[in-house]
DNA sequence: TATGAATGAGAATTCATTCAT
DNA sequence: GATGAATGAATTCTCATTCAT
């Protein structure tokens, strides 16, 4: 019937678990307060509150949400290609990160250790992800295009680590990037993420 | 006179320092509690408010201090062996990290985002130690150890950003690695922060 | 015309009272809330709004609809028998309230006392009933049924507080009474309240 | 050492406890604000909060004194004269209530039922006390001074519900008493009880 | 110097009440 | 007439910070 209403309703929850998202990335989960959330997400503290029983539900559920969102950009692994997968992957992480858009890297998890039991749904997600990128490691070493040397869980933490290389902590801190340079450096580092795991062929000189 | 006292004083402001760093790497800015805080380095919170002015100037000079002892880990620039230097330091800071003393990555800085002013004390002591790693990055792009293709900046922050690697956010995370496998670890992940800079090009035969 | 959506009208009025009627009795007006109340009752809150203007207006009709009913419960003093009316109130009381169909005696009323204006209305219907009880009383005293040192509003007042005898304020408190259990405990309640009443005077055989 | 300043701590906490247990006993619960009382106890509100670790604990336990206090006037029973027990313990309660020094009958409970669980400090002083007087009557039907007609519990309970007779709910309500009309009242209110608990039967021709 | 106790300012959460449909 | 959704105004509770000893 009101279908009108409820996906009025939804899209609202959604932008509110965004900006949710965004802030608690931005400043983690203590610095997070909700008055200042509802005013950004354009809501009464009260209509929070319906929406999310509290600043932890809130929370667990926008990084929920975010995991489930990256779990989708993960590839199913298959013979072909499984390097370029993860390229692909790592590349499609950081121009996300660039824009602001706020993917997570498990690796910002400081941001929910004031959570209190560790949302297994989270966890969950998490874990899953993380998954299937070891398989699509392991797949790539199998294949001979990952070095076989390098325990499939390193690579995908660094991976995920490697994202950081372009969040800028500070506002002031290295001057503002251009669009340009953003995207050159993305692929610095999957160069650099593709030379380290590929390894094989040191000895340059050897020409 | 009573340079014993203030031996002591110094000392305990010191070991006040330690655990507020590692409490602060643990849980954030926003997550810090003075009193858990007073409580934790045995001391009663005006005490902390004697030797310290105020939670954000606490932070600082917790962070500060720990950014001069990485400064002191940097290696003095030299032509030698550059990507040996570098080697050197990552192996250095994950194993701190791994012994869990906590001494930060730059990239870790969520953390200080809700310190108000952008300590000047720490961005100076945190980019010395940066342009001393990204020169010793050319010394080693000169000499050809490393992929003149990838920016230096870039390599120093892959440098910290691979830190991460081997914390673990979540207590019940992968289970706790043991020493042998932590020693591994760190080993796999120097292997692939070389082989990700030397890029030694080319597959090897392949041509 | 629409006779008969008012009649439904009407009677879904009624049973909100009766609910809110329960509530407030049961927990008090400061721990009485719409949502839960509307909910009990089977409406929304806006209905709720529809019906009553605020809180206090419904907690007031309540509890002066209440009243009225017990007015109608006191019987016309009669020189007939002035005892016995009153007996024959107390023991209704008693099982209604035993059945937990609540009505509340005026010193209940605390759950009152946070109702801004002391509500007129109540007030009046209060008063009412305790004059027409205490004429009762004197009524009673004049024909020798009642102890005359007794002042009549002492009598009526616990009249009144007899009925919490058999109020159980924890669920857990003396175990859950059997029905037959609780008729007994209605007739000693009575026996207390009768003997208590007639004084020593009676002197039964002695004559 | 510092036991002055102890002693005072505990003094401020005591006073604070009276307080909440006026306001508690005045309106209920729900109708009680931390704000107000920390204002009326003449602390601030967090000085309440580290007396208190909530609200819920602070009602626990300036209810859980108050019984408290009252078992302690309630006598060993003794074959002596249980009557005149119940009658001076009766007095007392009466005397306390009218001087507004607020000792609550189990009666007045409603106050309590929205604490969570039904607290078990409270429970126990508030049987231990039932079960005290509970013997006294039974020792007076044993001794003949009271009706063994009626269950003990009956007697206890109406006891404490003949508190009531006296609290006057609405401040405007029956045009304040005067001391003397106070004591009055007491002693009729006593006279009833003791007529009610006697029975008919004694001192008949007597004199 | 060191600390038990106190607090102003704010943060999370709830409640009675009202829109908009 | 009825309701899902929204909100201003409290209310409970916490935190960084300061007294008073």
């Amino acid at each position: 019937m009101s279908g009108i209403r409820e996906k009025q309703l939804e899209k609202r929850k959604q932008e509110t678990l965004d900006v949710a998202l965004r802030l608690l990335l931005q400043r983690g989960y203590g610095n997070l307060n909700m008055d200042e959330l509802a005013v950004e997400a354009g809501i009464s503290k009260p209509t929070l509150y319906q929406y999310f029983d509290s600043k932890e539900e809130l929370a667990a559920k926008a990084i929920e949400r975010m995991f489930e969102k990256m779990e989708e950009l993960i590839p199913e692994p298959s013979a072909t290609a499984p390097l370029a997968q993860l390229e692909d992957f790592l590349r499609l992480m950081l121009k996300t990160r660039s824009e602001k858009r706020y993917l997570m890297a498990p690796g910002d998890m400081e941001v929910l250790r004031a959570m209190h039991q560790n949302n297994p749904a989270i966890f969950g997600h998490m874990q899953s992800a993380k998954n299937k990128l070891e398989q699509i490691v392991r797949q790539g070493q199998a294949v001979g295009e990952i070095d076989p040397a390098l325990p499939a869980w390193i690579v995908v933490n660094a991976l995920f680590s490697l994202q950081r290389v372009i969040s800028n902590p500070f506002a002031k801190d290295e001057p503002q990037r251009s669009e340009a340079e953003l995207a050159a450096a993305i692929e610095s580092i999957i160069r650099f993420f593709k030379q380290g795991v590929v390894g094989t062929v040191p000895m340059p000189m050897a020409t």
